[in-house]
DNA sequence: ATGACGTCCTGCCTGC
DNA sequence: TGCAGGCAGGACGTCA
């Protein structure tokens, strides 16, 4: 499931591949991943946008567009969540007996393919599909200030990479929640881009048990956690994020990270620091992964 | 306001 | 072997 880094990971990539382009068509087998507008009025507004810059938010990913007319220049967004299972690729694809077949063998690989439900075709001949085995993805299609106030952009919390989010501030937003530390941590609206998997790595890296409460972690621990929320973010964006089962990259290829995760799905295998074994349990209807033996309750 | 639960969707795993 | 049933999972919506 991508999480900030993998999403960023595919934001660079992107940067590099699609901007300056202009997407010409528009095809879709899943209409309910579109939730603005109908898709007839997507098609109609997307063609002959250019794109001009893309944007992480969060787990959101922003396309900046205009589209030129004789008169004016419209600006608009696409949003898109990939949620779970949603995967952004860039490549070149024809449909062959109902399913969409990469031209190029490459690193692609077959079940990727395999749940392709949206490409926007450009105009280099090039395309950016959105390939989705659970159909959980979001598309949003709008201006600049309906996107900007949409309440999962404008309810983001601080991005956990960003500067100006000092340790000061990161103290008073985890001092202010009763909730456990692994809930507040994966509230998109607390802090904004970490998800189950960074959740329990951060929470290993740091020593602190999933289930203690945020209001009530020492000043200590908090510093830790500050910390281990960058080592550990920063490690996954170099190795191109986590792919346990599912996350690609634009070209179909797999991120690094998961080789050297500590706990997330590493339920019965050894703690990597004390060599317990990898606890799992339930919190908050998730599955959390840690250390009995090093994140003390 | 807050927290618990339902919803979307489908591959995969379990148990009979 | 086959099939039904349960589970996973981000984030919004609903309900008490």
């Amino acid at each position: 499931m991508p999480e900030l880094p993998e999403v960023q990971t595919i934001v660079d990539d992107l940067k590099k591949k699609i901007i300056g382009l202009q997407i010409v068509d528009v095809w879709t087998d899943a209409y309910q991943l579109i939730k603005k507008p109908s898709f007839e009025n997507f098609k109609k507004q997307i063609k002959g946008a250019k794109i001009e810059e893309i944007e992480r938010r969060g787990k959101n990913i922003l396309i900046f567009l205009t589209k030129s007319y004789k008169l004016n220049t419209k600006k608009m967004i696409l949003l898109i969540h990939q949620k779970l299972t949603g995967h952004l690729l860039c490549g070149q694809w024809q449909m062959e007996n109902g399913k969409w077949q990469p031209i190029e063998k490459g690193p692609l690989e077959e079940t990727v393919n395999n749940y392709i439900h949206l490409i926007l075709f450009l105009n280099n001949g090039k395309m950016l599909a959105l390939s989705d085995l659970r159909k959980f993805a979001k598309v949003i299609l709008s201006s600049p200030s309906d996107i900007e106030n949409l309440k999962e952009i404008k309810e983001l919390g601080p991005d956990p990479l960003d500067k100006n989010f000092n340790f000061e501030e990161f103290k008073k937003l985890i001092k202010s929640e009763k909730r456990k530390i692994k809930e507040v941590l994966m509230d998109q609206s607390v802090i904004s881009g970490i998800g189950n998997i960074y959740s329990d790595e951060i929470l290993w890296q740091a020593k602190i048990h999933p289930l203690k409460l945020a209001n009530q972690l020492a000043d200590l621990e908090i510093k830790k956690l500050y910390k281990a929320m960058h080592s550990v973010l920063e490690k996954a964006i170099k190795m191109r994020g986590t792919s346990i089962s599912d996350f690609r990259d634009p070209e179909g290829k797999p991120g690094k990270y998961a080789e050297i995760r500590a706990v997330y799905q590493r339920e019965g295998e050894k703690c990597r620091r004390c060599g317990a074994i990898i606890k799992r349990i339930k919190i908050g209807g998730r599955s959390a992964h840690f250390c009995p033996k090093c994140q003390r309750a």
